[in-house]
RNA sequence: GUCCCGUUCGUCUAUCGGUUAGGACGCCAGGUUUUCAACCUGGAAAGAGGGGUUCGAUUCCCCUACGGGAUGCCA
């Protein structure tokens, strides 16, 4: 059976590049008919917060993204520990007493010479005698795992065939000093008893990957499918991450974007299928892919989302939006007409109050000056209000008639008196709305 | 520095050595609509650079450049 994660550590709100994760894993699940875990990865409690749980939980609620199961690796501790001892038996663990600062001397000494930044694994050559004598003076060390100095082969899910040195990279360390269990073996441990089957998650993590495969070996467990999408990048290529503050998923609520939008583009957003609006998860599940995905870096641009959005509104009827529409001041008996007039020409919700205001209003005039006497003359023969269905057509007909203007010089100065613009809805749909005509 | 991955129209991408290099979104132009939008038709638009291998390279190999990631007692 199906099993994937997503394991966020709340340390901060959920971005679109978290989005992208946990989407994909969620997709997978659903697709396969699996489970979908949520993991909260709060293992360092100097920088989980509880405020950054609740708020993780919301967004996923807020796009439709439900979970069958929540873990927490804080209360997972002991089986953390249970694994440590399973690789201190195995002798693939060793204790290191470097401090902080010597490691970093060690890797700009190495960095000088040309050579790899890579754990000299002095550690391995202290006697006891020279172990007692080091934790005497230090306290405990620091626990290693010992990799096995081969190259480590998987085929990656999206990425293909995938070799990585072991001597190339350091033996991790999964226990500090302080005894804090470390990221690397918690989630191996984790996705081993969760009996996770697919773990994808970004390519910053396909070092991990490496060593983890290996500790996972140890421990005696076997391997699960794993793919590493491409991070995304800025419109410019340039790097997500000095954006990340603007790109929150609440942030991105607060702007307006409606969630069937926001997921539409991500699952699909570096795939080879093409990206267009799903107004429903069932259609989002159907054709996602995970092997569609190239693995060259993607440009996300926060733009592409209005579009998305916009279309999704027009798809929606009266019901789903009715609150919102009595909140911003349109009369019961206006409002399905309103709607319908209004969907179709709105980017996010937050632009109908805009579109109302000019209704109950009335908008300044925007008159071109070879149109001044036209303007003047047309609105002298509009009937008084309120307007009907058919003002529009009877009183351009008649207008046209006086004047002798028609199509297009007929009409969108007419439109740019009574609204103030030159795109809009449908005017004849409009007239019955206007509740004030400035131009009069 | 070292390691991993990458680089095809503006964007996301297709192409298992031979293609007029295809599609989608966007853009432009016509058409339709008595206005806006929508819609229809058409159009412009791409293989980072240099070497190989081959009858033939976008495709395979090498180098260079550029981009992203990793190189933590973070996740």
């Amino acid at each position: 059976m199906t099993t994937t994660r997503f394991a966020p550590s709340p340390t901060g709100y959920i971005h679109v590049g978290n989005l992208r994760t946990a989407l994909m894993n969620y997709l997978i699940a659903r697709k396969a008919g699996g489970t979908f875990v949520l993991r909260i990865d709060d293992t360092d409690p100097e920088r989980s917060k509880e405020e950054y749980v609740d708020a993780i939980k919301a967004d996923l609620e807020w796009l439709g993204l439900h979970w069958d199961r929540v873990e927490r690796q804080s209360q997972q501790l002991d089986r953390y520990a249970a694994a440590a001892d399973t690789l201190r038996a195995n002798g693939r663990f060793y204790e290191a007493f470097e401090t902080p600062t010597e490691l970093d001397l060690k890797r700009k000494k190495q960095l000088n010479m040309g050579k790899p930044p890579v754990y000299d694994r002095a550690a391995l050559d202290l006697s006891d005698a020279e172990k007692d004598a080091l934790r005497a003076e230090r306290g405990q060390g620091v626990w290693r795992f010992k990799l096995d100095q081969t190259r480590i082969e998987w085929t990656d899910g999206i990425l293909g065939d995938i070799s990585i040195d072991a001597a190339s990279v350091s033996d991790p360390v999964l226990i500090r000093q302080d005894g804090q269990v470390l990221y690397t073996i918690a989630s191996v441990v984790d996705d081993m008893e969760m009996g996770v089957t697919d773990v994808v998650r970004g390519s910053d993590h396909v070092t991990n990957t490496a060593t983890q495969i290996q500790i996972i070996e140890a421990l005696g467990g076997t391997a699960p499918r794993f793919a590493h999408h491409s991070l995304m990048t800025g419109p410019q290529g340039e790097a997500l991450s000095k954006r990340l503050g603007t790109l929150a998923l609440r942030d991105l609520r607060a702007r307006g974007v409606e969630p069937m939008a926001l997921l539409s583009l991500m699952a699909r957003l570096g795939a080879s299928d093409p990206v267009e609006l799903r107004t429903d998860m069932a259609a989002l599940i159907d054709g996602f892919d995970v092997s569609r995905f190239g693995s060259a870096p993607t440009k996300f641009d926060e733009a592409d989302l209005f579009p998305l959005t916009g279309r999704y509104l027009q798809s929606l009827p009266l019901e789903a939006v009715a609150e919102r529409i009595e909140a911003i001041g349109v009369p019961a008996d206006l409002a399905p007409a309103f709607w319908t007039v209004m969907r179709d020409n709105i980017e996010t919700l937050a632009d109908l109050e805009g579109w109302w205001a000019l209704c109950r209003d009335g908008a300044d005039p925007v008159i071109e000056d070879e149109d001044r006497a036209f303007v003047a003359q047309a609105i002298a023969m509009l009937p008084a209000g309120p307007f009907a269905p058919d003002t529009w057509g009877a009183w351009t007909t008649a207008v046209k008639e006086a004047t002798g203007r028609k199509g297009r010089g007929l009409f969108m100065p007419l439109r740019k008196a009574l609204t103030g613009q030159a795109h809009g809805p449908d005017m004849a749909a409009l007239m019955p709305l206007l509740q004030v005509v400035k131009a009069r």
